[in-house]
DNA sequence: ACGTATTTGTTCGTATGTATC
DNA sequence: GGATACATACGAACAAATACG
């Protein structure tokens, strides 16, 4: 059976056409995070494609966060929740300079909430998680940045709990901004699985820190100029 | 005064590097939407690097949404709203059931936060404007493209009013995946400077709505599937 | 209607820096 | 240190589509 129809020329780009053949791997499976997939030069000739279309499909996947590529080892699959998060670190890296107190907003208020979500949905083992963190914490003392480490996997252990990995990816965002300390008032209100408890205990604890946040901001500013400078030279 | 520590070695490729500069070109608005941007040549000069790394970079805006590469006119600017929906498109193109209850409840979660902080700060000319999209949705009737349309601007408008870009900019992601309808209870709170009636008025409109979302993604991960089928073949 | 210039699409060769064994 | 594998980066060249005179 022959189409009497000449069939309507669809332009896609070999780079697009890669793209999406390899999303589809990523997705399926057949790649699994953490696999190294073949080389460049092993691809090309798999795929048929020159070299620059499959760098250009690959870097693509890499800016978004699906894939990560290291000098002289290969490249290597990314787990779910970066190539979730990383486009949306693209789309506000405008406005992130703008106002600090906007983002303040906005975590206080996913963070909140995921702490309220934790305190109905958290299992035995996202608790035990949780504690862990919380002795890291305290252990840490006065060392600052193994204070900071502990500090950053606490929350997100936290957010885990909440099982929710949309605003996990979110709070991943904001958090990289804000580094900052929390009490253990919180932990225990999630243990007891009282939601508004823990929802109040997070609030305090990050409206507390507000002003800090104000004072690092400053920094963080000279430090973006500094970048700008950098790249325009 | 010297750093007496060897300056860490941060190493970044050059494309990465492109990349950021553009975008930072994007945002600051010296491109701006539906603009030519010079050609890769011509580009390749200015930035000092060679073609395959500009194009690396060109590709990876490209597929994000940013910008937009036509075969022998040249290279332009997409709106906003292109290129904060394309990424969740690839992000939403291998997501389960599950995704989609998560993103319900992080879009509920958002969208009525919004609506409460709209609540607070709305002024005369955000309240115009909300109450302009009601009366256009109104006037749509039975006509679903209209409606739809005049639904998103609605909703946008509220989210504008709680005057915060990043949770404006989290709901423009999760927004692009659910068309749907509300009604006007919500403004009547909104314009009675009523928090809660404003949050409850939402949540309840955006509960209603989780259902419909379950079948409209049976839709989705069929057509995805099928274009799938096309790229294989 | 035609041809030329411009622009992106695609490939290849080559040289270099880096990590692993 | 040396060998190997790999990504990084540049430049040249040709193909294909479009715009413009």
């Amino acid at each position: 059976m022959r189409e009497s129809f000449i069939t309507p020329v669809v332009r896609t780009t070999l780079t697009a056409d890669v793209c999406k053949k390899m999303v589809g791997h990523l997705l399926r499976g057949d790649w699994k995070e953490g696999d190294q997939i073949p080389a460049e030069r092993e691809l090309c000739q798999q795929l048929g494609v020159g070299r620059a279309s499959l760098r250009e499909a690959l870097k693509a996947l890499e800016i978004m966060g699906m894939i990560q590529t290291r000098l002289g080892e290969g490249t290597f699959v990314c787990g779910r929740s970066e190539f979730y998060s990383r486009p949306l670190l693209w789309a506000i890296a405008g406005s992130v300079k703008e106002d600090v107190t906007e983002i303040t907003e906005a975590r206080r208020l996913i963070e909140t909430e995921l702490a309220g979500l934790a305190a109905v949905r958290a299992n035995a083992e996202d608790l035990k998680k949780i504690g862990r963190h919380l002795d890291l914490m305290e252990e840490a003392g006065h060392d600052n940045a193994r204070f900071q480490t502990a500090d950053i996997d606490f929350h997100l252990a936290i957010a885990e709990a909440a099982h929710n990995r949309i605003l996990l990816n979110a709070l991943h965002l904001i958090r990289n901004l804000m580094k900052q300390w929390i009490g253990s008032a919180l932990f225990m209100a999630i243990a007891k699985k009282n939601p508004e408890q823990a929802r109040q205990g997070m609030k305090a604890h990050l409206e507390a820190m507000a002003e800090r946040l104000l004072q690092v901001h400053g920094e963080v500013v000279r430090e973006v100029a500094r970048d700008e400078q950098d790249s325009e030279a």
